[in-house]
DNA sequence: GAAAGTCACGAAAACGTTTGCGTGTTAAAA
DNA sequence: TTTTAACACGCAAACGTTTTCGTGACTTTC
């Protein structure tokens, strides 16, 4: 077993300096043609690779970023996950990974693991427990400590920091203005209790779209769901309040729901009721997720762009940790990403 | 913008030396209580953290662990790096990832930046490039060097190292004599080409089951897909050669599918072709993905335990990371995970 | 033949830690 | 009073780099 080699152990076999050899390394015209030759082809037969940590250390800069997600196993986090890690890749940096599980102290920590030194810069999203808590603490503690952060979909406006966040609100007001356009009637609405930010943009932007098609907005006809359940284990319950909704309102001819699960559970309840999709009730989903792809019929959704989110908020990242030295006042920016009405078959 | 200080600087402000700080933060008996104290008051003040890097370079150690996986927008894989992830953090260490993308060189490239210092050692799947190539030198190398590797789910005997692999074999065979137990009598198998480990072993379970009930396997009954497609765009030549597959063969009874799309899709043709799932044809799929459970009907399938497979590996590779000096020769062990047949709508 | 310049290399500091050992001061024992 | 021991702390090396500066040997110039 041939440990790694280091310069130390170059410049002993060689007999000459630590110094020489780093020099001979990068081609330094200090060093004579034939030391640089001979260091050189040392440096490959043993397969020289300088150390990465000592170079962080004499750097201050690690070339790596920290990416924190409440979870992992999450369509749309993953494909950000794959958009900041090409970025990344490209640009020289590697990518560690944190879960906060949704949890705000496991949050917490993870985020003072990596701050000491590990990365050069965060991009994360909140857990809802944080966003629950309103405790926002951590942040401006990495912030204040030179850490620079971007976040992404689920931000807060308390937070100063650069972010990237998806049109909530216009793509959920294009999906239903499709739906009206589609001479639905009575649009029903499935979405999440409002401390989530998205969920609530996707309401608004729900409301929007029947204002200015003069639709007066049924308070009935909008289910909150407590999303702090996991809801891939109460589907039954989520499937329970579904059916009383299309069976307190027969009126409902379409249904838009903020996220993809929802969505299809719509679309069950409604397949078990005998009401065929898209001809009796039409379906619009929000997320990237390769359910609505493959479920039958395939789900129309609001396509977040998810990688594109990820691709943007690693650049926003780099450039703020590459740009040298702040010009005067610290400037953040916030990236809007436009969705996509990605139309399949539940909607005419 | 308060910069992270130093031992140094905490040094300087109490007029002590650098060692002396270090020291009351450990609570040494050679420091007096009261520069105990005073060092800690400030220290806490001043929010001091040890800088990782530092303590990585002093120490030979990262308490970083790499994970290369092939694709990260995938369930499987994604569920496998949260299994990491757990035991990692429950045990000190963080995880940082790079995806090959399938690709040999990016494979390489990738572990050739995490070689140089930046962790303690590997998780890994192998890309199918690199299973095609058979070209296995990086793994060696950095075996070499003396970083472990842990190798899970498509791994090589050609390759000396700790693996977790799934029990293929036995689930593809349980699977298909589940079937044959509903009273199947004409099962197809759907499956990939031979170079991915998996999809062999799979296969082989498959015809062992044949066997062991007496029945002749027929090749015209085995579906070999070429998987270096990215399926997910080839779903229509996919599809087709289904359909062409059910056509030419009515008497089909059952579909074993040795992924979770190939299941799906297998029953949509069905479906199209007027066949009612599970009463005309039934249907096992092979994965852990959120496809078989909200489908319609949903899939019963060979569940893989991603997450287990994730913390076997974790553990294994941080046991041989801390085990200070390997017991003589090197050992190592490979962990089976045993599959387990989830059993939903698509069978009877 | 002396002054100036060039060349090729080495010494040392720095990044932030930890830790073995040396040392000056004071208190206790002889 | 002298010797010894305990105490509280600092020095310095080490981890692996990079880079500035210094220096000895040789070559060129007048």
């Amino acid at each position: 077993m041939r440990k790694k080699i280091t310069l130390k152990q170059i410049a002993r076999e060689l007999d000459v300096s630590i110094s020489t050899v780093s020099k001979a390394l990068k081609n330094s015209k200090e060093i004579s043609a034939d030391t640089i030759q001979k260091v050189q082809a040392f440096a490959k037969l043993y397969n020289y690779r300088p150390n990465n940590i000592a170079l962080s250390l004499k750097n201050k800069k690690t070339n790596t970023i920290g990416i924190i997600i409440p979870e992992i196993v999450h369509h749309f986090f993953s494909k950000v996950i794959r958009g900041v890690e090409l970025v990344a890749n490209n640009r020289g940096y590697n990518v560690i990974i944190g879960l906060s599980n949704e949890s705000f102290s496991k949050e917490v920590i993870n985020m003072e693991m990596l701050a000491n030194g590990s990365i050069d810069g965060f991009i994360l999203s909140m857990s809802k427990e944080t966003l629950q808590q309103q405790d926002y603490h951590h942040y401006n503690e990495t912030m204040n400590q030179g850490m620079p952060i971007v976040m992404f979909d689920r931000v807060v406006s308390e937070i100063k920091c650069d972010k990237v966040i998806v049109d909530d609100f216009n793509g959920a007001k294009n999906a239903v203005q499709k739906l009206i356009s589609n001479k639905c009637k009575h649009i029903a609405l499935i979405t999440t209790r409002d401390y989530v930010s998205v969920g609530r943009l996707r309401t608004q932007g729900y409301l929007q779209a029947l204002e200015e098609n003069k639709i007066t907005p049924q308070a009935e006809l909008i289910l909150k769901m407590d999303d702090t359940l996991d809801y891939e284990v109460h589907l039954e319950k989520l499937e329970g309040e579904i059916e009383q909704l299309f069976m307190a309102h027969k009126e409902i001819d379409a249904v838009f729901a903020v996220n993809e699960l929802y969505a299809l559970s719509a679309m069950k309840v409604a397949r078990r009721m005998g009401l065929n999709v898209p001809n009796d009730i039409q379906v619009i989903g929000f997320t990237d997720g390769v359910l609505s792809k493959h479920s039958t019929p395939s789900l129309t959704t609001v396509s977040q762009h998810a990688q594109l989110m990820g691709e943007r908020a690693a650049d926003l990242l780099i450039d703020k940790i590459e740009k040298e030295f702040e010009t005067e006042e610290e400037q953040f920016q916030t990236v809007v990403i436009n969705t996509e009405l990605v139309e399949r078959d539940s909607t005419k």
